[in-house]
RNA sequence: UGGGUCGUCGCCAAGCGGUAAGGCACGGGGUUUUGAUCUCCGCAUACCAAGGUUCGAAUCCUUGCGACCCAGCCA
């Protein structure tokens, strides 16, 4: 059955929450949260969650938070929830509510020890080695920590004196009393609680004891009335203690922690760990390297948000792992940019061509769409001369089949211009081509020449007009659809990701664009204003190509 | 060999007992002053496999097979 009625598409979670919403649920609310760790930047597979989240409270005319999840101050950092923030809004949203794991550290405590008292948590002071080899294996049971039946009283003695900074880091932890002989190894007798003497980014030095991500998630989710609390595949096995400490303490709102399978793109990874060192071994320009699959770099690439919205819808939710191919990223892409983007010529590999029977000192301004199919976009003029610049792969000595472009004797379309032949090819000594010298048919502007059909179209750029621009062809950062099954995913890095082409010429009229301002360079992709331009040169990313049907023999 | 989860077209993905949606990719036709866009057509007798239940099964049952996740004082 299809409905209008909602943008969004079905998907099991939509299934969950109708169900929920029918049955009276938590009073026909939906509330949720994008929960990232300030550790690193944002990336593709997040934007997944974050158009789910934010997506699906916007449908049901509930609420999203922006929550934080900082609880691990050793790899955290303000730069980061900056960058977050940013990319989130970026990307189009805006949270209800801007929270931080952290807030609840006081809350947190003092649920630490209503669980103590309850017996339901204790003080350990096995070492870490002695935690592994007590946890047991995937077949065998663990083992009980010698102080697993330490009393409540010298429990809640010992986790004060925690707080209260009495003890070397690591040498107690709190663990919540569960079952040491659960199948599920996040049953036994997991940590809740490690002292750790790091400065955090928000509560400074006030505390040297830091709560755990499964303990402190599914609280703040509860504090926050998070209705539905939606994670990926790998926290299913956890989502028995997200259960369990809420029963536990008896929290006045149970959230339903719900798992989907994360993105996977082809020819990209999204490890923190690997994509920091992509940046810090300089295999890119940084955390917005165009090629970098974060929120930052698309961004800088060119990629729009709406783009990246609709690929996040086309992919799907399930719980099945999944590959995406690139081609979906690209598609939407190249829609949202056909769509808006205007158009301009841009000679990325000039060739000079001279057309003889053209006035010397003239100067034509010709007026063009500004996009084919929306006229509603405007005109602009651009200027025609005697001496213009095309692209190198327009010409061809000794064409391919079914080559439509210019020849030696051939005619050609200068796109809103006229049609020109092609009487004579200058070479260097080399023999090198240098120049076409070409003449121009005066009656062909606005019209077909009549007689005889050109079928080739060509873009140029007046060459004592055009704007001088470097152009930096991004291709894919990897060589195979999988770098993370690699051994050592650096060898597959694609030596050929990065080509800058210097000596480019656009037309004037794209002179002092803005920086981000999008652009279809007529035939050869989408290119967006790179923050290196400068007044006399200007430097373009391209985001993506244009598709291209020709099939060279 | 423990527990959790998943198997529908090359890649995603609907489907929830009534006889296989859709998108991307791919192939072909048309329009076009972008080999773009747009448009039309084609593209799973078949749903991991094998049994079974049923008038009827991708959907229910059984047994296999395959894949992914879990033994951080990370999230």
């Amino acid at each position: 059955m299809t409905t209008n009625e909602n943008a969004t598409p079905v998907n099991f979670i939509r299934h969950i929450i109708d169900n929920d919403l029918k049955i009276g649920k938590n009073q026909g609310q939906v509330v949720t949260r994008f929960p990232p760790e300030p550790n690193g930047y944002l990336h593709i597979g997040h934007a997944k969650s974050i158009c789910l989240n934010f997506g699906i409270a916007a449908a049901y005319n509930g609420t999203c938070n922006l929550r934080f999840d900082d609880t691990n101050p050793e790899k955290e950092s303000d730069e980061y929830v900056q960058a977050i923030m940013r990319d989130v809004e970026w990307l189009g949203f805006q949270w209800h509510e801007l929270r931080h794991a952290s807030d609840y550290f006081e809350q947190l405590y003092d649920y630490a020890v209503q669980l103590i008292k309850d017996g339901k948590a204790y003080v350990d002071s096995s070492t870490p080695e002695q935690m592994r080899a007590n946890r047991g294996s995937l077949t065998e049971p663990g083992k009980a920590s010698p102080d697993r039946e330490r009393s409540i009283a010298d429990n809640l003695d010992l986790f004060t004196r925690m707080r209260a900074g009495e003890f070397a880091d690591g040498q107690y932890v709190l663990r919540a009393k569960i079952d040491m002989a659960s199948p599920n190894m996040n049953m036994r007798d997991p940590t809740i609680y490690r002292i750790r003497r790091v400065h955090h980014q928000r509560t400074g030095d006030n505390w040297c004891l830091y709560p755990m991500y499964d303990y402190t998630h599914c609280i703040s989710d509860a504090l926050e009335g998070i209705t539905h609390s939606i994670c990926t595949l790998e926290f299913e096995d956890h989502r028995p203690l997200y259960d369990w400490v809420l029963d536990e303490l008896q929290t006045p709102r149970h959230p339903q922690q719900i798992e989907f399978a994360r993105l996977q793109l082809e020819y990209t990874i999204v490890s923190k760990r690997k994509l920091n060192q992509l940046v810090m071994e300089k295999h890119v320009n940084g955390w917005d390297d165009p090629r970098m699959p974060t929120i930052a770099g698309l961004r800088r690439a060119g990629v729009t948000p709406a783009a990246i919205r609709d690929f996040c819808e086309r992919i799907g939710l399930t719980k099945q792992n999944s590959w995406i191919e690139m081609g979906v990223l690209e598609y939407c892409i190249r829609e949202d940019l056909n769509e808006n983007a205007l158009r301009a010529m841009a000679v990325l590999q000039p060739l000079r061509v001279v057309i003889d029977n053209y006035p010397d000192d003239q100067t034509e301004l010709l007026e063009v769409s500004n996009h084919p199919q929306k006229p509603e976009l405007g005109k602009r003029q651009i200027p025609f001369a005697k001496t213009i610049l095309i692209e190198q792969d327009d010409f061809a000595e000794v064409p391919p089949p079914k080559y439509k472009r210019l020849v030696e004797g051939g005619e050609v379309r200068l796109r809103g211009s006229y049609v020109i032949r092609c009487n004579e090819i200058i070479k260097d000594s080399a023999g090198n081509i240098i120049e076409l010298r070409c003449s121009y048919d005066p009656d062909t502007l606005g019209k077909n020449p009549e007689g005889r059909k050109v079928k080739g179209v060509i873009h140029w750029v007046s060459e004592a007009h055009a704007q001088a621009a470097e152009v930096r062809l991004y291709n894919r950062l990897f060589t195979v659809p999988n770098p993370d099954n690699e051994e050592n995913f650096l060898t597959v890095v694609n030596p050929n990701s990065l080509e800058i082409l210097q000596g480019c010429r656009v037309e004037p009229s794209l002179s002092g664009a803005a920086i981000e301002s999008r652009y279809q360079f007529e035939r050869t992709g989408y290119f967006c204003v790179d923050k290196d331009s400068t007044a006399e040169l200007m430097v373009f990313n391209r985001t993506v190509t244009l598709r291209d049907n020709w099939v060279k023999d």
